[in-house]
DNA sequence: CGCCCGATTCCGTTCAGTGGAAGACTGGCC
DNA sequence: GGCCAGTCTTCCACTGAACGGAATCGGGCG
């Protein structure tokens, strides 16, 4: 940019980016103070930039004084792909199967080494989780997380197990263990957990698959399995495939 | 910024926006060269810019050479307090109003003299609509609207029935014929149109209060209203309440 | 093969961006 | 009421980051 900066070599584009980058699920309101130091620029900077930001919708300012994620980012934030093809063509069969069994249900796809939810219908019988929309969580700890990781490139399974924190008691940390795990599912075509992720919590998860390749899971929340397992494995299959069907129609993303 | 500018006094944040305002929901995908020219940036500039928002994550580039929305973007919008606050609140009662009445519901606020759709549900089975998530529609065409509009500033009152857009041959396009309705509206506490935004589609709507003040509206779409309206509006009425109790209860924005 | 249209790279020019310092608020505390 | 600490906001002289016309690359088509 120009003249006394502390930081040669750094963009315009970069600092704006790493400004909106400062917020996160924990962040959701920021003053201008913390703002600046979670980007690493000076106040100064920070405030006219945020300024242009605010101007043109991106953030917005609360009454108190904090800054928030502005309506027109939300709105852009929407029309990424991610929100226009899979998660619209699953929604309906996510209700039809949120209805028939009142879990949460989850529908999730792979970012990286994590699993990054897309869309999640919870009532307010189901039991609680960790889990919302656009959040991302560990693989090797949940249902739809297992389901990706079975179908995953080897790098990236040697990465996930190459280290796996401990989430409760029962999480699996043991490499051996969940590569065993990993193999049943490839056998059985669902996956579950027990307690791996949040006490209390049990899942199953079934892989979509768009002509014949896994392009995300879907998966439910509930207090325990039991009996039911076979039920809810029935379910899941139906509206999996029902979803991959849809996706191979609209040949779009 | 720099050097040989074609038109001083604009910013490097500004043109970075530019790019980003240029996708909306009839361009979701665009060329290197249609981006350029939807943001007035000449083509190098938007090229480097571009770069800059791939790398980071707010674009993304599609196997075909064209851009779109990035995964990244999606994710910071949905911090957006419209989106934790009132809609996930709203979302449980959301589910339970579709499977108790199987239409399209939504959850709407106005922005500005327009009516922005925060949520939608539509099963299989529903009735099209045109409205999707994040979209902006006329106030005058929309059960949701008028329930909005209805409890408007008179401001903004005058300024929409100022301009009445037809839509469709059954779209109220005269302000006192409006100004009645939306008296009833306030008297009813309930808002309905038929065939006003698209043929074949018929309305019912209620506001959302927050510790008494009209803060959004719920509304649903269904091919035709008949005898059903006294059990749909009660359905409404008792979800609203829901959401406006949920609502003060959390007292965040 | 040659043409055309879009994407990409180059690079000399120059003004937009920078941030320390100083000033204005704000609210809490004595 | 007066003081102080923590924020936010405004100023402004310096300078290297950004600009974009021109040249180049690439690939689809006739």
């Amino acid at each position: 940019m120009a003249g006394n900066t502390s930081t040669p070599g750094a963009t315009v584009t970069s600092r704006a980016l790493a400004l909106l980058g400062a917020f996160d699920e924990h962040h959701r309101r920021l003053t201008l103070t913390d703002l600046a130091a979670r980007a690493g620029l000076p106040v100064p900077t920070a405030h006219r930039l945020v300024g242009e930001l605010v101007a043109w919708g991106a953030l917005a300012r609360t009454p108190s004084g904090e800054y928030v994620v502005g309506r027109r980012l939300w709105d852009i934030g929407l029309l990424a792909p991610v929100q226009t093809g899979l998660r619209q063509l699953a929604s309906p069969f996510l209700h039809d199967l949120y209805g028939a069994t009142l879990a949460t249900v989850h529908l999730a796809v792979r970012d990286g080494t994590e699993v990054l939810y897309l869309d999640r219908l919870s009532g307010h019988a189901s039991v609680p989780v960790v889990s919302s929309i656009g959040s991302r969580l560990p693989m090797h700890a949940t249902g739809v997380g297992k389901v990706l990781l079975a179908h995953a490139p080897d790098d990236v399974q040697q990465a996930v197990l190459a280290d796996l924190p401990r989430v409760t008691a029962y999480t699996i940390t043991q490499p051996g263990t969940l590569r065993r795990q990993l193999a049943r599912v490839l056998r059985d075509d669902y996956a579950t957990t027990v307690e791996e992720m949040s006490l209390g919590g049990c899942s199953v998860a079934v892989p979509i698959r768009r002509d014949g390749e896994v392009v995300a899971a879907l998966g439910m929340v509930l207090p325990s399995l039991g009996r039911e397992r076979p039920r809810l494995v029935g379910a899941l299959q139906v509206a999996s495939r029902g979803i991959g069907r849809a996706l191979s129609a609209s040949g779009n993303e």
